[in-house]
DNA sequence: ACACTATAGATGACCAGTCGTATATTTATA
DNA sequence: TATAAATATACGACTGGTCATCTATAGTGT
C-alpha cells in the first residue's frame, strides 16, 4: 500500500521533469515507467490515462512552490514584500542551475495542450488559481504592512506578478540568460510595487 | 514556379494555424498536407524537413503582426502610445474573435519545443527580437512625444510588455475570456506607461 | 486450490521521411 | 509542325519505428 504510493509519487515526479523539458507529446509513458524502473504495464494500475497523469503532474509540480512561497511569508520579522522578493530570489538561483531549461510546466502545457485537454485545463486552472491567490494574498499584506503601495489593486498586481513571471521565463529560454527574470524583480518588487 | 511559392504559402497559412492550436508534436505532416491538399509527398520538396518547415512558420506567423504594429505606428497625427493601445486593442478583438484559442505560436512554442529544436530556437529568438524591438522604438518614440513616462527605460518598458502579453494569452486560454488582456491594456499602456 | 495483482508482450494506429513509378514538360529529330 | 526521346517533377504506397492502451498470463499470498 504505502509502497505503491512511494513508486505513484517518483513516477509523478520523474513525470514532472521530463514533461517540463520535452513537453506532453514528445514524452512517452515508456520513458516516464522506464526512468523510475517501474514495468510498462503497471503505469495504467497508478494512472488512467496518460492525460489524466499530466494532470496529476501538474498538481504535483505546484504543491513546492506553493510551500516554498508560504514559508517565505511566514518568516516572522519579514514583511510580505521582502518575503517575495526572498522567495523570486531564491527561485532564479533554482532555475540558474537547471540551465535554463523546462521554463515553467504550468505555462509550458497551457501552450501545447491547454486547447485540446480538458482535463489538464482544470488542473491547470485550479494550480494556477491557487498560486495567484496566494501572491494576491501576499500583497494584499504588504499594503496593509504599508511596504507595498496602495493605489493600485493588489489582484492586478497580482496578475501583473503572475503574467510577467511566465513572459520572463519564456525569454529567460529564449535568451539562455536569467537576465530577464532579474529584470522582472528589478523592475515589479524593487520599483513598480514599491509603497 | 509562381503557382509553388502559393502553395508553400498555403502549407505555411494552414501550418501556422494547425501548430498554433495543436502544437508541434500533435501536428502532423499527413495533417498540413492534407489541410492544403496538397500530396503528401511534396511536402519535402517545399520543405526539409517537419522542423524547418515549423521555424519558417515562425516567420511567417510573427509578419503580419510587425506589419500591423508599423501601421498603427505610421498613423498620421496619432502619437506613438495611442498608436500601441489601438494596435493592441484591435488585436484583443481579433483573438476573441478566434475563441480563446492557440494563443501565440511564438510563446507556445518556446515552451513546447524551445529547448529541444536549435532551428526553431533560433527561428523564434529572432522573431521575438524583431518584434521587440519594434515596440521598444514606439516606447521611444513616445517617449519623445511626451506621453509615455521618461523616468523608466523604454527597453525595460518594452520587455515588460512582450512578457506580460505573454502571460495574458495564457491566462486568457485558462480563464477563457479576453479578461486578462484587457487587464493588460488598461495596467500598463492606460496607467503605468503614461507620462 | 483460489482470488488477486503485477506485468510482459501484443495490438492497431500513427509518426516522419523515402522511393519507385506515373505523369508532365522540355528537347531533339524529322 | 509533328513526333519521339529524354528529362524533370509529382505523388501515394511503403518503411521502420514509436505511440498509448489492452490483455492474457505469471506470480503471490492465503
Amino acid at each position: 500500500m504505502t509502497n505503491k504510493q512511494i513508486k505513484r509519487e517518483k513516477l509523478l515526479d520523474q513525470g514532472v521533469h521530463l514533461l517540463m523539458s520535452q513537453g506532453y507529446h514528445a514524452t512517452g509513458v515508456n520513458e516516464i515507467v522506464k526512468s523510475v524502473q517501474i514495468p510498462k504495464g503497471s503505469f495504467y494500475s497508478y494512472f488512467e490515462s496518460k492525460e489524466a497523469f499530466a494532470a496529476e503532474a501538474i498538481t504535483h509540480y505546484i504543491e513546492p512552490f506553493i510551500q516554498s512561497l508560504t514559508n517565505h511569508l511566514h518568516t516572522p520579522r519579514i514583511d510580505a514584500l521582502t518575503a517575495l522578493k526572498n522567495y523570486y530570489k531564491a527561485l532564479i538561483i533554482e532555475v540558474e542551475k537547471s540551465g535554463y531549461q523546462g521554463g515553467c510546466l504550468l505555462g509550458n502545457l497551457m501552450g501545447e495542450i491547454g486547447d485540446t485537454s480538458e482535463l489538464c485545463h482544470q488542473s491547470l486552472k485550479s494550480a494556477v488559481d491557487r498560486y495567484r491567490s496566494l501572491q494576491h494574498k501576499a500583497l494584499l499584506k504588504g499594503q496593509k504592512e504599508g511596504v507595498v503601495r496602495q493605489d493600485r489593486s493588489a489582484e492586478s498586481m497580482a496578475n501583473l506578478l503572475v503574467n510577467n513571471w511566465q513572459g520572463a521565463l519564456l525569454r529567460m529560454k529564449l535568451e539562455q540568460s536569467v537576465q530577464p527574470l532579474e529584470e522582472f524583480c528589478d523592475t515589479l518588487l524593487d520599483d513598480f510595487f514599491v509603497a
